[in-house]
RNA sequence: GUGGGCGUAGCUCAGCUGGUAGAGCCCCGGAUUGUGAUUCCGGCCGUCGUGGGUUCGAAUCCCAUCGCUCACCCCA
């Protein structure tokens, strides 16, 4: 049934407007993230916010809840099935092998932008979401999995995020991994009639979640089967221990945590989460791994890779539940115009300032009102100065500048003299 | 997909056992005949989420439905 007509207009479930009061906080997260990623030789990709459909369920895993419930997908009108995309690296990878940039290359590169998934929406959980996305291409040695976490926890830190917790585990090569969950599989379909639903459909599908399980009542059975660690073999284990070493060496704490396996079928080696208990149940805040074996998997030359995303809503939530919101961006000068003949020549003057102080914020007053509601709203903007032109000051070719965050008298300057008088006081702090 | 909580003005909310909708904030104007505090006065602002039922009468009771939200699940 069509609800647009009794229901008021509304964006699409889960998906969220960031309002002009909220974006400063988006600017700042953005150009923090990639001023530093500049720092470290990383460069920015863009890629299509929509794949074919078959990308996704070759790279994420047909069998795991992000392809098998939570994709966007819909027929282009030439019939073919194209899919929004639930996560980036499937695309960047993608993006590598067409364009040829792993043919005896190495590449490190950032995205940032929209992804999609079809979920019941919640605190930290949204339809529409943004990661900010770093991949690495070419490099084997757990050097640039340290490089990597180094990279993530200097811009969490960076942005002032405190109390997160790091969680590290290693998954093994796909060979160790295939036969530990044999093995889960062996133990926990000995145990059917201790499994919970929820278990029991995972055992099927994605066995290793099964640990996961905050289930009370599962705990035993979990506790006794098999250790992920005792499966990996003798290169895995000093990859991993070589992370480890990285990561001691500059002091970065970390939680060795055996039962974080991520969701996503094609890591290997090397996954992490950043954890924050003071967002609810969404606690992952920026998380990733090794995937080693996606590029050749896809159709590309064997490349071994690593890269992890941060959600942009959970850090921007997690930022103002630690340190308030962020301040709006204030104009310098609020210009005050009041009265027919100021309000003809207003505007001219002001372009006449804009052209000499091209740095200088100045937000014109538009639409009239007396003087006493546009040095209201002049105050309320934030700006430092305001500009004040009456008839009485048109008509004399002078303007009114005011201070309006220190005690200072207001002055009268003639037209010619007040760029060089607003860059003086402006410069003065 | 499953469960809990909640839908009244742009925002935050009041409205008891049914009697026909209110406050604060915001915005505009005035007191202050041209200047951002405070105070005071006035003004603007509502399909009481939607549809149906009960009733002389429903924001209030009943049913359905939609939406939001939190948790499970999943994950950034």
């Amino acid at each position: 049934m069509d609800t647009s007509s009794i229901q008021p207009l509304q964006p699409p479930r889960g998906m969220n407007d960031v309002l002009p009061s909220q974006v400063a906080a988006w600017q700042r997260l953005e150009s923090i993230a990639r001023e530093l990623f500049a720092t470290y030789g990383y460069r920015e990709i863009r890629v299509p916010i929509v794949e074919h459909t078959a990308l996704f369920k070759r790279s994420i895993g047909e069998l795991t809840d992000i392809v098998q419930k939570e994709m966007f997908t819909f027929q282009d009108p030439g019939g073919d099935s194209l899919t929004l995309r639930p996560e980036a690296t499937a695309g960047i990878v993608r993006a590598m092998i067409s364009n040829g940039l792993l043919h005896n290359q190495k590449q490190r590169v950032w995205c940032a932008g929209p992804m999609f998934r079809y979920e019941k929406p919640q605190r930290g959980r949204f339809r529409q979401f943004h990661q900010i996305d770093v991949e690495a291409f070419g490099y084997a040695g757990p050097d640039i999995d340290a490089e990597l976490i180094m990279l993530s926890a200097r811009l969490l830190k960076r942005l002032g995020i405190e109390r997160l917790e790091l969680n590290l585990n290693s998954l093994g090569t796909l060979e160790s991994r295939k036969v530990y969950r044999e093995a889960l599989v062996r133990y926990f379909s000995a145990h059917k009639s201790k499994l919970d639903a929820d278990s029991l459909r995972r055992l099927e599908g994605n066995p290793l979640r099964i640990l996961d399980s905050k289930n009370p009542e599962m705990q035993e059975v979990i506790a006794g089967a098999p250790v992920l660690t005792e499966y990996l073999d003798e290169p895995s284990r000093q990859h991993f221990n070589g992370l480890l070493r990285h990561l001691d060496a500059v002091g970065i704490k970390y939680v060795v945590n055996p039962r974080l396996v991520r969701g996503l079928d094609y890591y290997t080696h090397t996954v992490f989460e950043w954890l924050t208990n003071e967002l609810g149940s969404q606690g992952a805040v920026c998380s990733g791994g090794r995937y080693d074996g996606l590029v050749a998997q896809l159709g590309g030359k064997s490349t071994p890779a690593i890269g992890w995303a941060l959600g942009e809503e959970r850090l921007i939530e997690l930022i103002e539940v630690q340190h308030g919101a962020q301040p709006q961006e204030a104009p310098d000068v609020y210009f005050v115009i009041s009265g027919t003949q100021a309000e003809a020549v207003g505007l001219t003057l002001a372009e006449r300032l804009r052209d000499e102080l091209p740095a200088v914020r100045i937000e014109t007053h538009c639409g009239g009102g007396s003087f006493k509601s546009q040095m209201k709203r002049a105050d309320q903007s934030g700006a430092r100065f305001a500009l004040v032109l009456g008839d009485s000051e048109a008509e004399r070719q002078v303007v009114g500048l005011k201070s309006l965050r220190i005690e200072a008298p207001q002055v009268e300057l003639a037209w010619a003299d007040a760029a060089a008088e607003l860059r003086k006081r402006l410069t003065e702090g």
